[in-house]
DNA sequence: GCCGTTTTCGGCCCGACTGTTTTCAGTCG
């Protein structure tokens, strides 16, 4: 059983326990559904290789909890869930997953009107049996239907890339408002999640009902579900949803570190505060009705007793303690790449000429560029053989005369093919500057098979840089089933570089991979996989891909002077 | 049901907005 499938039993659980009222006990359970989606390896390796033991060090996983896993694990099914389910047979999950609709409601719902599923509530609406019961009305039942039809629309999720130009066009626009004396988008943006639900802008007012008013009305709102003084929630026309919260300018560290979240990262700031007889919320930290922090971020960790948090490490995922003993990273820094090691050009699949890209790298400020167009195993882009490649290489060293201000470095993305070796020879291979090796085919061979293949092509000598190491398309296309452990070992062991690939619907590899490899010591680059020259700009998403993994700049080596760069590859 | 450099028992984050109510429960983030 896959962890998505434990996680969204555990969250049903915890659904059902809240119909019932039992205090704490719903929020437990919770936890161990988000704990179980953000987990790296699959629960049932954990249990395989430690039981239940194993199981424990989970985070949430209490002993109650983890023989509940193993019953899962092991017959596929657990009998505390189904009497639950019997209890009150609905499908609890699909209907709160419609706006506005809780536990609660759904209780209601059933015992009133005996509806078990969305259809059955969409019906009943329909017919305007919901206005009837009490504590519903008219408004509620049109809000349902409402919800519904934006749930049918299946929006949910956005690769960060997708619509940070959206989010940041509405940043600029309230900006310019003669109301607005500051604005700042947090959220998931802020903390340059992989993919963001819904997009959190934060403002500095003393007119908010003006700010209000202009936010709901922008040309982009298809609806609006809140409305309030300080607080207000639409809908835009691409389904995502914004949130606009104006606060006094003495809260503004406050309501940006409460905004930015992550939400644990936020309990857990509470209960220290908690513990120092202090109360935070969006306002400030308090003690008793006196403020004591809260116009910076930087004043409301320091009174708090930690050294200043990135956004980006804020998951609680153990950065908290790090701040306590003043041992979090120093984060490697946007703006500190001086150079990108994958990029494509139209003598494959690119949109744009050797010098072309060059010139943009020099634009950006790089030093240098690889250029890594596709090799033959990938015919249809074009892909090199040995004798097209040699040609590249001619042409680059006749550009590299007329170009100045950017070295242009020799390069390949090099297939790997199906039994772990690489499709260009190496004696070819041996005379680029730069190998990068990528796997472009046979996505769905069996994990031990696949791991196999790609550490056999990160033993070739010649192969410098893994590409895009799992293959991931965000929302697209799953992770090829390697096991990372064994390539990270294989990458220290071989001096193997691992790529974070900046593009935003690769971020390839994920946060939780680059922190393991920043722990085993493992050498990383930030490349933008660019197929164009704007494509460049990508490099940013993979700094905070980066950042979000804990890399500091020594383990970011395109961050070094080419020569410095160059004695790390492997061939040096 | 989980968790612990104040705790192995006694705690468990905090507030805005809505809709339905005459003072609040439910939902959401």
């Amino acid at each position: 059983m896959r962890n998505a499938e434990l996680a969204r039993i555990f969250r049903e659980i915890a659904l059902y326990l809240e119909m019932k009222e039992e205090p704490f006990k719903p929020r437990a359970y919770g936890k161990v559904a988000y704990s179980l989606e953000a987990l790296g390896e699959p629960a049932a390796e954990i249990y395989k290789r430690g039981g239940l033991k194993g199981l424990r060090q989970i985070p949430g996983v209490g002993e109650a909890i983890a023989e509940k896993i193993e019953e899962l694990l092991k017959t596929g099914r657990l009998g505390y869930y189904e009497g639950l389910k019997k209890e009150v047979p609905v499908d609890v999950g699909g209907l709160t997953a419609i706006e506005g609709v809780g536990p609660k409601s759904v209780k209601l719902l059933y015992e009133q009107l005996g509806i078990k599923t969305v259809a059955d509530l969409e019906r009943a609406a329909r017919a305007g049996k919901i206005r009837e019961l009490a504590h519903f009305g008219e408004k509620m039942e049109q809000k349902i239907l409402k919800g519904i039809e934006f749930l049918k629309q299946g929006s949910g999720r956005f690769p960060l890339g997708s619509v940070l130009p959206l989010i940041t066009e509405i940043e600029q626009r309230l900006r310019a408002l003669p109301q607005v004396e500051e604005v700042v988008v947090a959220g998931s943006t802020r903390r340059w999640k992989e993919t963001v639900g819904d997009a959190d802008i934060l403002a500095v007012s003393r007119k908010p009902e003006k700010v209000m008013e202009f936010f709901v009305a922008m040309a982009e709102v298809v609806d609006i579900q809140g409305r309030g003084k300080t607080k207000s929630t639409v809908k835009l026309q691409n389904g995502m949803d914004v949130d606009l919260r104006v606060v006094p300018g003495e809260s503004f560290g406050a309501a940006l570190n409460y905004f930015t979240g992550s939400k644990d990262h936020n309990v857990a700031l509470r209960r220290i505060a908690q513990d120092k007889g202090l109360k935070l919320n969006e306002y400030g930290l308090f003690r008793g009705s006196k403020r004591v922090a809260g116009k910076t971020e930087e004043e409301l960790y320091k009174a708090l007793g930690l050294s200043f948090i990135p956004p980006e490490l804020r998951e609680n995922q153990g950065e908290i303690e790090a701040a306590k003993k003043g041992e979090l990273p120093d984060l490697v820094g946007y703006g500190e790449l001086r150079g990108d090691l994958q990029t494509q050009t139209t003598w494959t699949d690119g949109a744009n000429s050797i010098e072309e890209m060059a010139g943009q790298a020099k634009r950006l400020g790089l030093e240098y560029i690889a250029i890594t167009d596709h090799t033959k195993g990938l015919a249809m882009t074009g892909g090199s053989d040995e004798k097209k490649l040699l040609k590249q290489m001619e042409a680059i060293d006749k550009i590299s005369r007329s170009v100045k201000g950017v070295k242009i470095l020799k390069g390949a993305e090099v297939n790997i093919n199906k039994d772990g070796t690489l499709d260009i020879e190496d004696k070819v291979l041996a005379k680029l500057d730069v190998v990068g090796i990528a796997v472009h085919s046979h996505f769905n061979l069996a994990r031990r098979e696949m791991t196999e293949r790609i550490v056999r092509a990160m033993r070739n000598p010649q192969a410098d840089i893994l590409f895009h190491p799992t293959g991931r398309v965000i929302q697209k296309r799953e992770p090829y089933d390697v096991d990372m452990d064994a390539v990270i070992r294989t990458a220290k062991e071989t001096g193997t570089v691992l790529e974070i690939d900046a593009y935003p619907d690769r971020l390839d590899l994920k946060d939780e991979h680059v922190r393991k490899a920043v722990a085993a010591g493992v050498k990383l680059v930030i490349d933008s996989d660019a197929h164009s020259v704007n494509h460049m700009r990508f490099l940013e998403f993979g700094i905070a891909q980066a950042r979000r993994g804990w890399a500091e700049k020594k383990d970011v080596i395109n961050t070094r002077p080419l020569k410095e760069f160059l004695k790390c590859l492997k061939r040096a």
